[in-house]
RNA sequence: GGCCCGUUCGUCUAGGGGUUAGGACACGUCCCUUUCACGGAUGAAACACGGGUUCGAUUCCCGUACGGGCUACCA
């Protein structure tokens, strides 16, 4: 029988989750669902130094905003495997236990060199112009380690307590290659792997060596994370290789990168000219918080779907999915191996996809506290007509305000280019018949003032309706113009209508 | 610098030894519209380059260029 699938989504807590981090776990998410598996949150908190307030929060409250939630682990009811936290898990002695095993096997060794040794190291391998200065199977030769010192000596230092870390003895030139499910065969040789720290001097694990028991710990069966780890594979081939569980290594998915949509590289939140966090993002060390997608208006299944499509697609030509759906057709194989960059443009439209697909029963709900912001509330069954009106212009919910403002305040200014270009004396006489025609319409509907305005144009001639509309609203564009008048009622087009005449005039 | 990964319209991408290289976003033009949109139609726009292999390469191989990632007691 197979193995069920279990994956993990592994961020750490050291600042907010971005739009990378959300497509890794999207993708983990939809992979686990194919196949009916399990989703966990694994938080790797090994670095206490970075540890940022809130940070742990912020992910679980994004997963769930992003509707993609683990059903297992940190923030959702943990599970068999707890504790899903590695600070946590470092007190069960696990990664101790792991890391003794590959010293007792001769894999692994104590380190007990000062991070200015360590400097001074560095600075004479460049010196010597060795092209990638590292801790490996020459430089440790000079080094003070267990492999180095007299096994008394080691003893004794390690009974008096003295600071160590332990290091992976990666051999000096090797062959390691793997299987990624993504990219294939790929090829590394020990020589480019330094001898990584497993065991930090604090008693905490890295990553390299945490993940990878937790993994084990927790049945994982597909290791899925960013193209940034592929350096690091090789080493935690040897890990497991040297546990004696090289059978048990996960499938490796290395995903494409998110990149920047001008200039290159990883999406970074400093410079990005659109939200690159799903909700609002305060980190306690800056004082001004990062606006999320949430925030900007958009829905998470647009935010996902987009998200979905960047280094992914089914193969047809469609593009509109429910994460229902998408979790249907997900597969890595379909995954690209290049970087992807992310088109802010596409991304809004894709928001406007999903705005369309809503009621304006719905979008009405939607609008109404922003509109209450703005001062004005009004009734259901005219809300639910002005979305109708104006829904087809916008592409988020805020922007009914920006698109359909005018049918709640009175021009306090008239559009200038179209006044001096299509004003001229006979206006006056014009627009005050439109007045007069206007207010002999009884049944205040888009129907009648449009048959009203019909039959003035048979005595009077053409009538510049875009001057009209500038009349009453004050800008040239905006919703249908007899619809629109009909919603703000008679008495008040009169009014700006009476007003708009005496300014102009 | 070294190592690894990558490269189809501006962007996201389909495709894959013989195709008019398809779609979407954005952009242009036209139609609809007495206004504004939506919508419809249409246009411009790509296989990075050089060598192979082959009857034939955008597709396979090798180089080059370019881009990205990594190069910590960070993840």
């Amino acid at each position: 029988m197979e193995k069920r699938v279990r994956v993990r989504f592994a961020p750490s807590p050291t600042g907010g989750l971005h739009m990378g981090g959300i497509r890794t776990a999207l993708f983990n998410y939809l992979f686990a669902k194919k196949h009916g598996g399990d989703f966990i949150l694994r938080i790797e908190d090994t670095d206490q130094t970075r540890f940022v307030e809130g940070a742990e929060e912020y992910i679980i409250e994004s997963l769930k905003w992003c509707g993609i939630e683990p059903n297992e682990g940190v923030g959702f009811g943990d599970g068999r495997y707890a504790p899903y936290r590695q600070s946590e898990r470092k007190n069960l002695g696990i990664y101790k236990i792991y890391a003794n095993k590959l010293i007792a096997s001769g894999h692994a060794y104590y380190a007990f060199d000062t991070t200015e040794e360590l400097e001074e190291m560095r600075k004479r391998l460049e010196a010597a112009k060795v092209v990638s200065p590292q801790y490996n199977a020459v430089s440790r030769q000079n080094m003070r380690n267990s492999l180095t010192l007299a096994e008394d000596e080691v003893k004794k230092l390690l009974e008096q307590g003295a600071k160590y870390v332990i290091r992976l003895k990666v051999p000096r030139n090797e062959e390691i290659r793997f299987n990624d499910i993504i990219r294939g065969w790929v090829t590394f040789n020990s020589a480019q792997v330094d001898d990584k720290v497993l065991l930090k001097s604090d008693g905490m694990p890295t990553y390299h060596l945490a993940h990878i028991v937790d993994d084990i710990e927790m049945e994982i069966t597909h290791a899925v994370r960013g193209e940034e780890w592929l350096p690091s594979a090789p080493a935690h081939i040897l890990i497991y290789r040297y546990l004696g569980l090289e059978d048990q290594i996960p499938k490796l998915a290395h995903l494409p990168l998110i990149l920047n949509p001008d200039g290159n590289g990883k999406i970074s939140k400093r410079e990005a000219r659109f939200p690159v966090f799903p909700l609002s993002w305060k980190d306690p060390r800056e004082s001004m918080p990062y606006i999320g997608y949430k925030e900007s208006g958009y829905y998470p299944e647009a935010f996902i779907n987009i998200l979905a499509l960047l280094g992914w697609n089914p193969g047809n030509n469609e593009e509109l999915f429910s994460v229902e759906q998408l979790s249907q057709l997900f597969s890595f194989e379909r995954v690209h191996k290049s970087g992807a960059k992310f088109d802010p443009e596409k991304a809004k439209w894709f928001n406007q996809q999903y705005l369309r697909a809503k009621s304006d029963h719905e979008l009405s709900h939607l609008f109404k506290p922003i509109l209450k912001e703005k001062g004005y509330e009004k009734d259901d069954a005219f809300m639910i007509d002005f979305c109708k009106l104006v829904k087809d212009k916008v592409q988020f919910v805020y922007e009914f305000w920006d698109h359909g403002k005018y049918i709640f305040e009175a021009p306090t200014s008239y559009d200038q280019k179209v006044i001096t270009k299509k004003w001229n004396n006979t206006c006056g006489t014009l627009f005050n018949s439109v007045l007069i025609t206007f207010n002999s319409v009884n049944n205040w509907t888009s129907q009648n003032i449009n048959n009203a305005f019909e039959e003035l144009l048979k005595t009077t001639g053409k009538i510049d309706v875009q001057l009209l509309r500038v009349l009453i609203t004050g800008v040239a564009g905006g919703p249908q113009l007899f619809d629109m008048l009909a919603l703000m009622g008679k008495d008040e087009v009169i009014k700006r209508l009476e007003l708009a005449l005496k300014i102009n005039n």
